[in-house]
Formats: C-alpha cells, structure tokens, sequence
DNA sequence: TCCAGCCATCGACGTATGTCGATGATAGGC
DNA sequence: GCCTATCATCGACATACGTCGATGGCTGGA
C-alpha cells in the first residue's frame, strides 16, 4: 500500500521552462505533479507534512486541520502519492505520510532560471 | 484587454510551505497559481514565451507549435494572464505575450526550503 | 473470537475544465 | 467604405474533479 502506482517518478523529468520549449511528453508529466498542488486543501495538507517536527504526520491528525471529511482527505493524500510528492508509511492501525524533499526540489528546478547561458 | 480582470497579484502571497502551515486564503491564491500550470499546454506555453529569445510571442506564433486551435490556445493564455504569469500587450493586430518572472520566482520561493532556521 | 479504531475504496452528485466550431470585435490595407 | 487578418468570446459537449455518506479491509486489544 506504500506506493502502489507511482505515476509520476520521484526524479526531475524536465529542463527549466526557460532552458527549452518543452514537449508534449515532458509536459504532460510536469502538469501532472503542478495538478497535484493545485487544491488548496493538497496545499495544506503538503504544508503541514512539511512543517512538522517529526517530519511526518498521522492521518488521523490531518483531518481536522483541513476541515474536510476523511475519505476526502484520503483521497486527497492519494492524488499526493501518485504525484510522487508524499510518501505514505503503515504503523500499525495508522498510517504516517511525509513529504518528499526532492519531488518539490524538481518543480522548483523548472520555475528556475534557465542554469546554462543564463 | 492588457489585465482587466487580474485575479491573482503579481507578487508573492505566501510563506513557503516548510515555514508554517498554510491557512485557507493563501492555499486558495496559491491553488489558482498552481492550477495554471496543470496543464501541458500552457506549460508548453509558458516555456515558448519563457525561452523566446525577444522575450514575448505574438499568438499567431503559439498555435501552431502546441497543436491546438487558435480558441484554444486564447483560452489557455487567458487563463495564464488571470493568474497573473504572462502579460499581454497589443502590437496592431496581433497580441504579444510574455512571461512575468516575478511570477514564477514566487511560486519557486513557496516551494522552497524555510529560509529561517533551516 | 468479537469488537473498536483507522484508513481506503465505492457510488453518486454537482461543478469545473478542456476542446472545438461559429461568431464578434478591432486594426490595417486597398 | 470594404475586405482581410488577428484574436477574444460564445455556446455546446464530453470529461475530469472535489466532495460526501456508506461500506469494506486491517490491525490491535479485550
């Protein structure tokens, strides 16, 4: 259950937008994780995996923050998941999720100024 | 027609994700920036303004290389405009458009590592 | 073994979105 | 003034998406 379908790969699949006009390929894969954070309760959810101390959160504990049912929330968690922008861990009846670091690191790469010839 | 209806700001709205869990309003402003970017034609948009060489596109230029038709593509534009990414300006007949890269640091900025006490 | 808690999935609903052809508005050339 | 070119808007359609209540699968405890 940890990742079943990952759809989209952790690593950096596309140059800046600024380095090259981008594909149809390598832009149907971007779209895909920029959709992921295109919710604002994903947003939140991300943001309070993000800003916990221990680095990952109980579901049990993401509910209420967000102020929407938990099969909303699931479903939500699951959209992060295939993304590649969380990872989603079992300990015992919980379930723990976490961000992951590089997944974010590659869309800011893209948003970036072009590196070579800039 | 430059920016009659700018839905988002140009500058940024939001902490980054990793310094404090973001509430309601910002993740909205934030979800309209990213949802801008979920789609693979207005990336490829993004990335045909981004990386012309005179900074800005006349629409002419943008139907053909994506491959869709021209309402299309002026939907799509229309959508990057209102969340504030591209900027149009009026040349005669033809309308050019550019990347606003303030825009785009933004949203780099919100992906990014907490800049105090990381 | 049975029960309770946690989380994912299912089914359904309303809404939003991407797409196109047709049409309208505006600017420039004859 | 008329025609053409360029781009935005409109109307319509199929699909995708966010949301919830109900249900199912698992795990741990009594």
């Amino acid at each position: 259950m940890r990742a079943p379908a990952q759809l989209v790969p952790d690593d950096a699949c596309c140059s800046p937008l600024r380095s090259v006009p981008l594909g149809a390929g390598p832009a149907a894969l971007l779209a895909r994780r920029f959709a992921a954070l295109s919710d604002p309760v994903r947003l939140r959810l991300v943001s309070l995996l993000a800003t916990s101390p221990e680095g990952a959160v109980c579901v049990c504990d993401l509910v209420e923050p967000v102020g929407k049912s938990q099969p909303t929330v699931s479903h939500h968690l699951k959209v992060l998941r295939e993304a590649g922008l969380v990872t989603s861990e079992k300990r015992g009846t919980n379930v723990w999720y976490a961000v992951v670091p590089t997944a974010l690191e590659s869309l800011r790469v893209v948003l970036g100024p072009v590196p070579t010839g800039g």
